[in-house]
DNA sequence: TTGCCTGATGCCAACGCTGTCACCTATGCC
DNA sequence: GGCATAGGTGACAGCGTTGGCATCAGGCAA
């Protein structure tokens, strides 16, 4: 295996100290602009990449962050991890990517390992690992930075990116409404999601909006996965007076709830509307297409990225906005 | 922030070398039973977790591997990392997820700086990196261990990991064929991915077994995009006498045809059978649910992982074996 | 002219480990 | 009893960088 070049034999090439060789790699001023250039056309000759290990251990920097997630939708962390890997290379950073388990006892002192072994220079937390209290007070007790992304608790404290579920909720049960839907199920996620109670708030304040007096009986407890939607549906389809429009916490309920219709023969949305929540690629997948809100995965990890490494970002939190994406599967209400 | 304790605090308290506990952390041998312990006991104590970066440095191994992937399926992206990461952590090694650009010329060029940069011990290619023979050559010129899942080029050498997927495809028109179809269509892949091609044999191999003569124009060229899949479907259903079954080369364009059945009023499976491949999660999620192939990416990439990481296996090649998951999709041809 | 500052550079220790070699014991064998 | 051998341990260099400080030349104010 050929040997790769090392910062000392760059230096002699260039003919400068090889610290001056590391002063031209960080950027550093106090470089002149002609020794600055030939450095870099040794660097680029020899193809020289600085060892990281070397960095980290001489250096108080590791160019490593991580980023912990804990989701079971494959849509999400894809976009997650394109996000988040997107802003890290743009800063010059490397993603550490890191499955956990949120709820796992042992998660406080795994990620201190993490952290320790590999010198993270800082953390991005998806939910639902947001929600670990003992994990955000240990960051904290380390001055570790971090981002989190729809943080749930603590809101007001720390760097954090989010989306607005209630009003973007609020956005899809209007949605309904104004085609005429007054029987309007919403099929709500685990409550151990903020997300999921933020949603539901959302809903309640459409209705009021609009004058529809809230029926606890139209809400059912589904937990984000296709089965749960499937039974929550089963549900609100055997009342005597079935809903005529469900909204769903996500998309995979969603699909579960279409599914159930296809099943009884109910045509969506003639007989139906159903609205879903992610506009993962299910949505635009199943038959028909899904109304949702849409929700920038994409973007909000990308953001978390800068928010932790550009340090001359003041801003410590930033919002983004969803949109709701019409489609095939809601309509005018049946007797409207 | 508290400074994190190195191997010279660990030795101190247990009142050996540090030389000493360095053997305890890489289980060397030649350290008497009693010594062993009491190190351990400090290190679990002070909850000591060696530099990465250091060993790195020092030693010759980074305990770091990579995994390059350029796949457009969140679900076998989602996999993917997620039984590589499993394989990883049961061998101590940190997994390094690296998304690609497999078709970018300078994909050589980056995976170099990556491993330059890094310091990584081996590599994991998936499809469609796999393919690139440039990047083949570059790491065997660096001597650089790597084990490719489901390789398209070169597939009788190094360390890989596969599927059959003739036969997988085999057994699915087989599937078909015992349900009394006959007129049987392919919506095949793009040729740019292995996978493609040999799905494409097995199709036609089930064919021959069965004594149906191949029509060529019943294999409709996608994309593996949904879309792809809907426009297949178009062209096929709009034929004089379209066939009672489509056999899609995955998940995504199988739910795109049956977009279409639903959008014509083709009812499924009683006038159309529709075959999937993958067996991801929108296998599941639309309806009436797919009858496809499952492929083990989780184990896959678990086995990659340990291929690359278990050294002492004598064997190189590793082949998986898929299942046909039966659903609601496919069913007995109407005239029979 | 002198002294001081600033820009540009070099020198060397240090980061926290592993590799290598040396050493010191017990043990077994002739 | 002497000597080789293996097991257990320690001393120390070195991995490839960054941090801190020293050095030196040139410019500018007093």
């Amino acid at each position: 295996m050929a040997r790769r070049p090392t910062i000392k034999e760059v230096s002699k090439l260039a003919g400068v100290s090889f610290k001056t060789v590391s002063r031209v790699l960080n950027n550093e001023k106090n470089v002149s602009e002609e020794t600055r250039r030939r450095v870099e056309q040794v660097v680029a000759e020899l193809n020289f990449r600085p060892s990281l290990a070397a960095r980290t251990l001489a250096g108080r920097k590791s160019f490593q962050v991580g980023l912990l997630y804990d989701n079971p939708s494959p849509y999400y962390v894809y976009h997650l991890l394109a996000g988040a890997q997107e802003g890290c290379a743009e800063h010059g950073y490397r993603l550490l990517t890191q499955p956990v388990d949120s709820a796992a006892p042992g998660l406080v002192a795994d990620v201190a390992a993490l952290v320790d072994e590999t010198h993270l220079d800082g953390l991005i937390l998806s939910p639902p690992v947001t929600e670990n209290e003992a994990l955000l007070d240990e960051l904290d007790r380390r001055g570790l930075p971090y981002v989190r992304i729809e943080p749930g608790v603590r809101r007001e404290v720390g760097r954090s990116v989010t989306i607005d579920d209630a009003s973007a909720a609020q956005e899809a049960t209007a949605h309904l409404l104004a085609h005429g839907h007054r029987a309007i199920a919403f099929i709500k996620g685990p409550d151990t999601h903020i997300s999921s109670i933020e949603r539901l708030k959302g809903y309640r304040a459409a209705l009021e909006a609009h004058g529809v007096a809230f029926d606890e009986a139209l809400v059912v407890a589904g937990d984000y996965s296709i089965d749960s939607g499937r039974r929550a549906a089963h549900l609100l389809l055997d009342r005597a007076s079935p809903p005529t429009a469900l909204f769903a916490g996500n998309d995979d309920m969603a699909a579960g709830a279409l599914a159930v219709a296809h099943e009884r023969g109910i045509a969506v949305p003639d007989q139906l509307s159903i609205v879903g929540f992610d506009d993962s690629d299910l949505a635009a997948a199943v038959w028909p297409p899904l109304t949702t809100v849409r929700q920038p995965v994409h973007d909000l990890a990308r953001s978390a990225a800068d928010l932790l490494l550009d340090t001359k970002s003041p801003r410590d939190r930033m919002t983004f906005d969803t949109r709701l994406i019409p489609r095939a599967s809601s309509g005018p209400a049946p007797n409207s």
